[in-house]
DNA sequence: TTTAAAACCAAGCGCTTGCTTGGTAGTGTG
DNA sequence: CACACTACCAAGCAAGCGCTTGGTTTTAAA
């Protein structure tokens, strides 16, 4: 059910234009991005590397893109739309305070981990090797998307979840989530469902 | 009293020869490494940046370091066994379960912000940026670090301080406590024991 | 004062980097 | 068929990279 959501969002987003279609040629390069950002780094990946992972010439990515910066960057945009569009998707099948909270982090782990979701990881560890100009640009969508985040934490304070400062909660969680791109594997002994459930005890004490 | 133990700590381990004197011309190349590390990443950091902010050419580098590669590996290597010995010189004061839980995590967050200890982001946040070999050697010295933590942490919850495995609670503090780097400014209106105090109640429930 | 090691400089080598250029296939439209 | 357009190739440039080399200064012990 997750997946099916998961097609239909993108379906809607490639239609209106705001992400590229993945069977584009633009759009496998970006995955393509996605992945050698995440496993090598942005820095440490080549436009070479990319060129040859897709079987093009290096020249031929700037067809497709004004610099290396722009592929960066969009690989960032991209993701960020997308997951934002998939929170509220999931938040609107979502009842209750907690089950709201749970889906949210449910959705940031399947961002982090999942299959098209290696560029989460690298929104949040390359964003430094991002230009300043770059920076600003997705600084905005980022802020809409921390606002979800901040409505539910909120809601969840209210309902008596947790005490405590929900920005910083949530900042907690942001480190506490990402980092699990590092030691986590959905092959493992845990699903990716318990683990939510571990995070959620993070913040909520009662549950 | 903090900043007192620090430095009797740091003594103790340039007299038996374990870390390099920051004072003397290398320890300032790892002082500075880890700043520029840590501010600019390894791979945007050029041996010409390293050696213009000492004050030197390039190349002199060289002859304190057989590569870039194993400055990193210092860097991390010398952070990881200073924090180490904090963490056992803050334990050895510490009494009570919940007041050690609070020593180490006050130690962590001291080391990622602390004036030192911008070195300790870079282990976290570089670590693959180290050749294999190098990484090869810093895990065994990680290992320590992790076993004191591991050990703490059992006692907690044998304590009942919460539920869930040690192992997991561990990784999601990692996460927290080193993307505390990203956000928190001492200078802002909380201090870093009260940080400490709020991340020690992401662990305790009861607290 | 001699001597040897440590610390550093000046210059540059060989290689890789992001990116450019000029041209060529393939594709769909009028 | 002509046309325009997208996608790509082949070649290479200018700049920057880690690192080496051969020689000079500084330091400090004998």
């Amino acid at each position: 059910m997750d997946e099916h959501r998961a097609q239909a969002v993108m379906q809607e987003l490639v239609a209106s234009g705001q992400v590229t279609d993945p069977d584009s040629a633009r759009g496998k390069l970006l995955q393509m991005a996605a992945h050698l950002f995440r496993s090598k780094g942005y820095e440490r990946t080549t436009v070479r590397d990319l060129a040859a992972a897709i079987g093009i010439q290096s020249g031929s990515i700037f067809h497709h893109f004004k610099s290396k910066d722009e592929i960066l960057r969009s690989v960032m945009e991209e993701t960020i739309v997308y997951n934002t569009a998939l929170m509220r998707a999931a938040l609107a099948e979502a009842q209750g305070t907690r089950e709201r909270l749970l889906a949210l982090i449910r959705c940031e782990l399947q961002s982090i981990m999942g299959g098209t979701g290696e560029a989460m990881a690298v929104l949040v560890y390359e964003w430094r090797s991002l230009s300043e100009d770059g920076q600003a640009q997705v600084l905005a969508l980022r802020d809409t998307y921390e606002q979800i985040w901040l409505a539910v934490l909120g809601e969840a304070r209210e309902a008596g979840y947790f005490r405590g400062d929900p920005f910083i909660q949530r900042r907690f969680l942001t480190g506490a989530l990402s980092w699990t791109n590092t030691w986590f594997r959905s092959q493992g002994p845990m699903t990716l469902d318990q683990l939510a459930e571990e995070a959620l005890s993070l913040v909520c004490k009662e549950a």
